[in-house]
DNA sequence: CGCAGATGGTTGCAAGTGCAACTATTGCAA
DNA sequence: TTGCAATAGTTGCACTTGCAACCATCTGCG
């Protein structure tokens, strides 16, 4: 992946060398720039968000997403299945993440009475301590990471393109099929 | 991680619920937004890229990535340290990255012979052709999932934007301390 | 020279990950 | 009621990853 500075002029007259002239009728060179820009984009910030996470939380990056999401649910619990998809992580993924979330004390797993295949996962009340202590300072540092590079208005066209770019890849291309 | 178009709506007010009002003054809900927005766009879509690419030319994202590297570069050849930026992984990681690459007798690491310490990494014939093969498919595929949602107008500000994003976030973090 | 310190790369280790196969439970139909 | 398909979650496995410690090589200074 080229970094955004660099191959903001040509990735794709590169790739011609090697691909022929004809690289930029499979790629339209402004998609090109835009695609690596987007990759470089996501690796750094996410790669300095979790180091800040991680030092000043002892919380990884997965774990404040999968926290966030029961903080946002009725009760703090969502069954397993529908957090995973919130949290866009494989089943099995979740399994183990609640595994370590449970040993951190943050998290508990409790079957559900009616339909004893669910188990619903659970905030804590020491869980909500962690997450009300990590959150102020991750959210302020995306902020500062990924808010304060644009004004206001771009951002929210910034967000409906993206809203659009995941729309248009809404389906879970293993499962869905 | 909440995917885009649920919390298209409140993210944020939603955490509100239990990190307090002040919720808002610690990141804007509309970055919020973008925020999600971002980690969903980013998710799906390279899920959806390198399943299609490993299925069609047997190569990982992070294959093609790096091979994409070697095949823009003077005489298809990097040393591990550039390859390992260009690509944005650890020097650990490319390290074992390319033995693989090395076991499909696509990439070879030759020692150079004016400074003992250095490796270049070098394309050989069947990885070139291997990533002539891979490519077509894999750019018309960023080309639809990613660049087709948008027009391309909207495309050069995504650039822009995006490009912002990562130059706030250029240092290493860790390394460049 | 010769040795300290910097630089390039690799390896040990302790994670994290997804897929596919498995177990447990439910619901429905004969 | 029994039995089979569907659903929820877990586990075995094979693979990837990054950090930190390590080895090899080079550079510069006494």
């Amino acid at each position: 992946m080229a970094t955004a500075e660099q191959s903001q002029n040509a990735p794709l007259d590169d790739l011609s060398k090697i691909l022929g002239s004809d690289a930029h009728t499979l790629l339209d060179p402004a998609v090109a720039r835009a695609w690596i820009a987007f990759l470089t984009a996501y690796g750094r910030v996410t790669r300095a968000l979790s180091l800040e996470l991680m030092d000043s939380s002892g919380m990884s990056l997965a774990d404040f997403d999968v926290m966030a999401q029961l903080a946002r649910a009725e009760g703090y619990a969502l069954r397993m299945t529908e957090l995973a998809d919130a949290a866009l992580i494989s089943k099995s993924g979740l399994t183990r993440r609640v595994d370590r979330l449970a040993v951190n004390g943050w998290v508990t797993r409790r079957r559900c009475t009616e339909d004893g295949r669910v188990h619903w996962a659970t905030l804590t009340p020491l869980g909500v301590r962690a997450f009300r202590g990590a959150a102020p300072g991750h959210l302020r540092a995306v902020a500062e990471r990924f808010g304060a590079s644009l004004p206001a208005s771009e951002m929210d066209r910034l967000t409906r393109d993206l809203i659009k770019i995941a729309a248009k890849n809404k389906e879970r291309t293993r499962e869905a099929v």
